[in-house]
DNA sequence: GTCATTGCAAAGCATTTGCAAGTCG
DNA sequence: CGACTTGCAAATGCTTTGCAATGAC
C-alpha cells in the first residue's frame, strides 16, 4: 500500500517541485495544470501547444525540461513510443496498462491492482530486481472498430 | 492454439519471403541469419554492423527495408524504444515479456502463456479490439546488480 | 528488358543541448 | 547580486525517403 497524498494533482505536483528545491514559474505551473487535466495523454507538442495560449513565448525546451523534472519527481508516467511522439500523464503516475489505438492514436487507461506482482514475479523469475513496467495493449478503439466495420454486431473476428 | 511451422527460423523467414513474392537476395539472406541466430535483440545498426563483415557495402536503407518486410510478414517483433534504437527479435516473433535492464540495455525474455488472454481481457474490458500487445519490465539484470552490491546476499532493497 | 532491390545521400522528426538574456529570491 | 530558468537555435541520433545504378528472372 501506499499513503495517498492528499490535494489536487497540480497541488501535488507543485509540492513536489517545490520541495525538491525547484522553481514554481509562471510557465511550469501552466505545465502542470495542463498535465494535471489532460485526459488523453498528450504529446510535449500538445503541451507546448497549449502552454502557448497563456505564453506565446514559450520554449519546447521549457516543456521538456518541465516534464523531465516532473518526470524525475515521480509525477508523471511517459509513455514512449518509438515511431511517434512520447505521450505523458499526469494523473495516473504509476504504472498501469494502457490502450492505444493503432488507428486514431487515442490512449484509453484500464486499473489492474495485479500488474505490479505480475510484473515483479516476471523479473524474479530471470533474477532481476524490478524497478519500473509497462503494459500496453494495442488495437482498435470502439469508434474506430465501428467506423470500419459499421453493420456488425459485436462478435469476434479472426 | 497455432500450428508450428516446421523448419529452423532461418528457413521459416526465408519462406515467408519467398511465398509472400519477395526474393530471397543475399543480403535479405544475411540479415535473416543474424536475426535468427542473435540471443540479444540487436539493434539495427547491430544487424548493419554484423552483415558488413560480409557485404562491406550494404546499406543501412537494405537493413531497414528487409526488417520491415519480416516484420510485416509476422516474422520479426520489433521493440521500440523512444530514446533508444529500436530492438528486434527474430527468435520468437509473437508478443511475449521481456526484461530490459536499464543499466547495461540487455534484454532477456520470458514465456508467460496467459499473457495473451489477459491482454485480451484487458482490451475487452474498454472495448478496444485487440491487434497486439507488449509487455516490458524494467529493471537490474542480475549482473549489473552484483557490479553495485557486491557484497550483499539476495534481499529486498527499498 | 523489366522490375524488384540495392546503396548512397539527404531529409524528417522528436528530443536534447548550448548559451545568452531574463528573473526570482 | 547569484543561481536557477527561459527561449531560441543548432545539434543529435534513429529511421525514412528519393533516386540512379544494379541484378535477377
Amino acid at each position: 500500500m501506499r499513503t495517498v497524498t492528499p490535494g489536487t494533482r497540480v497541488e501535488q505536483m507543485v509540492e513536489a517541485l517545490a520541495s525538491a528545491g525547484h522553481r514554481v514559474t509562471p510557465q511550469r505551473l501552466a505545465i502542470i495544470e495542463i498535465l494535471a487535466k489532460s485526459e488523453g495523454h498528450p504529446t510535449a507538442n500538445q503541451i507546448l501547444r497549449r502552454v502557448r495560449r497563456r505564453f506565446p513565448m514559450v520554449g519546447k525546451a521549457t516543456v521538456y525540461n518541465t516534464i523531465q523534472l516532473l518526470k524525475d519527481l515521480g509525477q508523471v508516467l511517459e509513455l514512449e513510443f518509438g515511431d511517434a511522439a512520447n505521450r505523458y500523464d499526469g494523473n495516473v503516475p504509476e504504472p498501469h496498462p494502457h490502450l492505444v489505438c493503432t488507428m486514431c492514436g487515442r490512449i484509453d487507461e484500464v486499473m489492474q491492482p495485479t500488474l505490479h506482482d505480475t510484473a515483479e514475479s516476471v523479473a524474479n523469475e530471470v533474477g532481476y530486481r524490478m524497478l519500473s513496467h509497462r503494459f500496453d495493449v494495442y488495437g482498435l478503439c470502439p469508434r474506430c472498430q465501428s467506423k470500419y466495420e459499421p453493420a456488425k454486431t459485436a462478435r469476434t473476428v479472426e
